[in-house]
RNA sequence: GGGCCCAUAGCUCAGAUGGUAGAGCAUCGGACUUUUAAUCCGGCGGUCGCAGGUUCGAUCCCUGCUGGGCUCACCA
C-alpha cells in the first residue's frame, strides 16, 4: 500500500466525519490541561474496577494524540499521549452516543482525540479512563512510523523532527532537559546580578574568536555583514558602559564542517564579570556546571559521551583539577618520548623546534604538519603541540581546567603580570571535549591595538581565521573598561553531556541538513492527491564553543 | 574535499552464485465488550535510489550520479 493510498483512505475518513456532522479539525473540545497528569497520580489500588465506577468519582476531561489502539468491535482501549504522559481510555459502545461511537470507529493511531470520564482499574491493574464522552479532535492523514521499531533513519529523524518526537518519546525528554538546562542557566546568572543582554548577530567585522564566518548582506545600507562568530566584543563594550555583569545566551555561527560535535549554528552562554579574574571564573564555572548536572541529570557522577563518542563516567564534584598548558603538553609528549622536554624546557622555543625536528612529528600526521607549518611563533607551536599531544593526555574521569595559554593564540586575553608570554586564560575540558573558554580580559587599549595589528598581518599572510581590526572596540577600551573576566560555554555540548547524547544533532531540534531532494517527490500519481514535498527549511548552523 | 560503508513496501527489515521479491507493523474488508507490539481470517500495497554498461536476461555484476551514515581533514 503506497503512501498515497493510505492518505486517500484517511482523507476519505475526514469526509466521512464531516458528513456525520463531526469537525475533523475541531477546536471546541473542552479538556483540562492538568487532567492527564492528575489521572496518573491517583494510586491504582484506590480505583474501583469498572463495575464499581460511580458518579461520586471525579470527572476527567482529557485529550491527546492517539498512540496505540486495541479495538474489539464494540469496545476498545486507546492510549493517548499528552505532555509526555500516556493514559488509557476505555471505549464501550453502550455508553457512547451513536455519533460518538462513529467518531471512534474512524479514529486511528496518530489522530488527536478527547474523552471525558471517570477512572477505574483494568483487570490488568492499570488505570484507565472510562469514556462517557468521546470526540475526534484532529484527523492525521499521514500515518506514523511503525510502532515497535519507530523511526530510525538519522536523516529522517532530524529532517522530520515533528515525527521523530512522536515516534521516539525519549527524544522529547532530551529537549525538555535542554529547556531545563537553559532556564537553569538564566536563573544562575540572574541570581548573581548578571544582566541578560542581546547584542547584534550581524557584524560588520569578524571578531571575538578564531573562525570563518558566514556572509550576509543588508540591501538598503548596501552593506556586507557577517553572522557573528562570538558576541565577545559587544559584551565588553557594555562593561565600559557600566553593565558590570552581563551575559548573553544565544546563537553563534561558524562556517565550518559538520561533525558529531560541531553544528555550524550553535548556542553559547557568554558572560563578563567586572573586577573578577579568570581564577574567580574557575570557581563560578564549577558551581555553574555542577549545579546544572544536579538540576538536569540529578547527580554529580554522570555517564557522558567522551570525545570519541564512548560513554564514560565523569565525577563533577568540585573542585576540579587544574593543569597548565605547558604541564599538560609536557605530560602528553612524555607519553611518546620519555626524553621529551618538561614543562620548564618547553618555554624555550629553540628546544621546542629542535624536538619537533628531531622527532619528525610533522611527518607522522598531515594535520599536525599543517598546523606546525602555519605556526609562526613559539606560542603557535605550543598551541599545536597541546592540541595533538596534551589534549588527549588530559584526565578524563573529572572535568579539568587547562590554564595559562600562550599569548600568541589569545589575542583578547590579559597577559600574566609575572609571565607576559602567557595569558590569564583557561579552557574547560570534560571527557576530552572542550566545553568552555575563559580569561581575564585585556583592557589596555594600546596592547589591544597591537594584538589586532598582529591579526591583520596574519590575515595578509593568508590566514582565514583571524580577527579584523575593530577600531570602535579600541575606542571603547580607551574610555576605560574595568578589569574583568569573561567566559563562553558551549551549551549544545553541555546539553550533550548532561543528556548523555553522543551527537550534537541529538540536542539540536533542527540541525542543518542539505535541502531535501528526490526522496519525497517520487510519486504524485492520483489526480487530486498530489504528494506535497516536505520542505525542511534548513537553519544555518554554527560550531564550536569559544 | 579524502577514505570506508549504505540505499528493497508508508515504517522496521529479510532475500536471491544473475531468472523482475518477502515478513512484521501500518492500511482496507470481516469477527471480537479488558488491551499493553491485542488476536484470528481475507485483501490491497514495490520502476528493489537515478542513469548508463555487461548479459538471452540486471534489483543483484561494472561505471557514473544523487542522497545518507561513520571517519579523516577543515574547525575550539
Amino acid at each position: 500500500m503506497d503512501e498515497n493510498r493510505i492518505m486517500q483512505e484517511r482523507r476519505r475518513k475526514v469526509e466521512d466525519l464531516r458528513q456525520a456532522g463531526h469537525h475533523p479539525y475541531a477546536n471546541d473540545f473542552e479538556m483540562c490541561h492538568e487532567d492527564v497528569a492528575r489521572a496518573l497520580e491517583v494510586p491504582v489500588e484506590d480505583l474501583p474496577h469498572e463495575d464499581g465506577v460511580s458518579e461520586d468519582q471525579p470527572f476527567y476531561k482529557v485529550a491527546g494524540r492517539l498512540v496505540a489502539a486495541a479495538k474489539f468491535g464494540k469496545a476498545a482501549f486507546l492510549k493517548i499521549r499528552y505532555a509526555g504522559k500516556e493514559l488509557q481510555i476505555y471505549i464501550r459502545k453502550d455508553i457512547l452516543t451513536e455519533s460518538e461511537f462513529l467518531a471512534f470507529k474512524k479514529c486511528e493511531v496518530g489522530d488527536h482525540v478527547g474523552a471525558w470520564g471517570r477512572l477505574f482499574q483494568t483487570r490488568q491493574g492499570k488505570p484507565a479512563l472510562r469514556a462517557e464522552r468521546f470526540a475526534m479532535i484532529t484527523k492525521a492523514v499521514r500515518s506514523l512510523p511503525e510502532k515497535f521499531h519507530g523511526l530510525k533513519d538519522p536523516e529522517l529523524r532530524s529532517r522530520m523532527r515533528y515525527v521523530d518526537l512522536v515516534a521516539n518519546p525519549e527524544v522529547a525528554d532530551v529537549f525538555r532537559k535542554r529547556a531545563k538546562l537553559v532556564s537553569y542557566l538564566r536563573r544562575f546568572m540572574d541570581d548573581r546580578a548578571f544582566v541578560e543582554v542581546e547584542t547584534p548577530m550581524m557584524h560588520p567585522l569578524i571578531g571575538g574568536a578564531a573562525a570563518k564566518p558566514f556572509k550576509t548582506r543588508h540591501n538598503a545600507l548596501n552593506l556586507d555583514l557577517f553572522l557573528r562568530i562570538a558576541p565577545e566584543l559587544y559584551l565588553k563594550r557594555l562593561l565600559v558602559g557600566g553593565l558590570e555583569r552581563v551575559y548573553e545566551l544565544g546563537r553563534c555561527f561558524r562556517n565550518e564542517g559538520l561533525s558529531r560535535r560541531h553544528n555550524p549554528e550553535f548556542t553559547m552562554l557568554e558572560f563578563y564579570m567586572a573586577y573578577a579574574t579568570y581564577q574567580d571564573l574557575m570557581s563560578l564555572t564549577e558551581e555553574l556546571v555542577a549545579g546544572a548536572a544536579q538540576v538536569v541529570a540529578g547527580g554529580l557522577k554522570l555517564t557522558v559521551p567522551n570525545v570519541e563518542g564512548e560513554m564514560v563516567e565523569v565525577d563533577f564534584t568540585p573542585p576540579w583539577p587544574k593543569v597548565s598548558v605547558l604541564e599538560a603538553t609536557a605530560a602528553g609528549l612524555k607519553k611518546i618520548d620519555d626524553q621529551a622536554p618538561d614543562a620548564q624546557a618547553l618555554r624555550d622555543d629553540a628546544i621546542v623546534t629542535a624536538w619537533i625536528d628531531d622527532h619528525d612529528v610533522a611527518a607522522q600526521d598531515d594535520a599536525l604538519a599543517t598546523a606546525l607549518s602555519h605556526a609562526e611563533t613559539w606560542g603557535d607551536r605550543i598551541g599545536a603541540l597541546f592540541d595533538w599531544f596534551g589534549e588527549p593526555a588530559l584526565p578524563v574521569d573529572r572535568p579539568v581546567f587547562v590554564k595559562d595559554y600562550p599569548l600568541a593564540i589569545s589575542p583578547l586575553s590579559r597577559k600574566k603580570d609575572d609571565d607576559p608570554v602567557l595569558v590569564d586564560r583557561f579552557e574547560l575540558f570534560v571527557a576530552g571535549q572542550e566545553l568552555g573558554n575563559a580569561f581575564s580580559e585585556l583592557n589596555d587599549p594600546a596592547d589591544q591595538r597591537e594584538r589586532f595589528q598582529r591579526q591583520v598581518e596574519k590575515k595578509s599572510r593568508g590566514s582565514d581565521e583571524t580577527m579584523d581590526y575593530d577600531e570602535d572596540y579600541c575606542r571603547a577600551l580607551e574610555y576605560g573598561m574595568p578589569p574583568a573576566a569573561g567566559e563562553g560555554i558551549g551549551i549544545d555540548r553541555l546539553a550533550m553531556l548532561l543528556c548523555g547524547q553522543r551527537s550534537i544533532r541529538d540536542v539540536i531540534l533542527f540541525p542543518l541538513l542539505r535541502p531535501e531532494s528526490g526522496r519525497t517527490e517520487k510519486k504524485a500519481t492520483s489526480k487530486n492527491d498530489e504528494q506535497p514535498t516536505i520542505k525542511a527549511k534548513p537553519p544555518i548552523r554554527g560550531t564550536e564553543t569559544p
